[in-house]
DNA sequence: TGTACATCAGTGAACGCGCGTTCACTGATGTAC
DNA sequence: TGTACATCAGTGAACGCGCGTTCACTGATGTAC
């Protein structure tokens, strides 16, 4: 079959869109490329049209995913109260929405832990990733100069995305509860009146 | 053959102790049993008079790799000055040896990632090294009750957890260092002068 | 305008590989008699 | 004491499955002439 012109863009978009939330939500050993084109009504052949290998598309995915969830960060600030932009970001993030949603959330605290398994350029890609979070965090950090707030803005993106991971991975509730509860009530205290 | 009595407690003892640290160096996934066996110079077959299969083993790992960190938490608070346990204790864990060495450290921060993935009773399995790795922290923990204890306790530790797993995902060394620094300085002087 | 050929996204069978698990077998030693 | 049998940790071939990747093929449309 013959397609227009911008049926490819936009069938390679959307196998993206379909492993950004697959690869987030299971894990990309969890995924099998066959799953995610069935997902498109696809089969697995004509994936190799559009990317060399699941790798790649793991790299771009993580990308698009990181670059979702900065936007969303950005949106979150641009809705909150002025000079209340952090304590909103933080609360979003370490809301029980976000928890129970790997698969539409931070790819960074959703594959962090399988990443350090993967070749070097994908570990870069989160390098970029961790730089462009803490950047648009910095925005909005306390501290007087500018690599200040950038260096608590790492710790604090690092700590997030880490009780994050660790909350979604316990089988209480209870405690489930407990760690992000806990986290978030001391980081926004944090927030609010800065060491 | 026939073996001396002790003698099968002893295999199924070092099996978990070389799983212990492969699977925290390199995650399930990445580790066959077949690897695990021929580590000790047995065969894969000979597993299953041990184990029910791979994920029973895994639990007990885990389970033994938390009790061995929590004691390497407890030597590292001991041989610390009276009252700069947990200072002694921020130190160790956000050290880049630790970092560097993941097979030999915190299985939570190596594993928390893929647990989320795991059958329900090994997520009850990170859940009581969760509380216990807090119980531990909880005592050298500023904070007037023992429950603010415990919660700070929680925070901190899913803090420092996450802060390690994503150093470790990291490609550059030099940012690599800077997170680890970062937050070392930042939770070392959280812990001097509490909020 | 018509004809022959090129293009290329998508198809689905097939290949190759890794790996968890099973199973018939081994053989040294313990036990019943 | 000797004999027949049971035990059971360990062996290694085999099975079954999932999955990444390849490849010959399809067929609608574009292009050259």
């Amino acid at each position: 079959m013959r397609y227009p012109p911008e049926h490819k863009d936009h069938v390679r978009e959307r196998i993206v869109q379909a492993a950004s939330r697959h690869f987030r939500g299971r894990g990309s050993e969890s995924v099998a490329i066959a799953d995610l084109m069935s997902d498109l009504k696809l089969t697995h052949g004509g994936f190799y049209r559009h990317f060399k290998g699941k790798e790649h598309l793991f790299n771009e995915a993580f990308l698009a995913a990181a670059a979702e969830t900065r936007s969303r960060m950005r949106t979150v600030a641009e809705q909150a109260p002025v000079g209340r932009e952090l304590e909103a970001i933080i609360d979003t993030y370490l809301s029980a929405g976000h928890c129970g949603n790997p698969a539409h959330g931070c790819p960074i605290a959703a594959l962090a832990g399988e990443i350090s398994r993967h070749p070097k350029s994908t570990r870069t890609t989160l390098d970029r990733a961790i730089r462009e979070s803490a950047a648009e965090l910095a925005r909005f950090m306390p501290g007087d100069t500018c690599a200040e707030r950038e260096q608590n803005a790492i710790v604090l993106f690092a700590s997030m995305a880490g009780t994050l991971t660790l909350a979604r991975a316990t089988a209480d509730d209870a405690l489930r509860h407990r760690i992000l509860e806990a986290a978030r009530r001391f980081y926004l205290q944090l927030a609010r009146r800065p060491a």
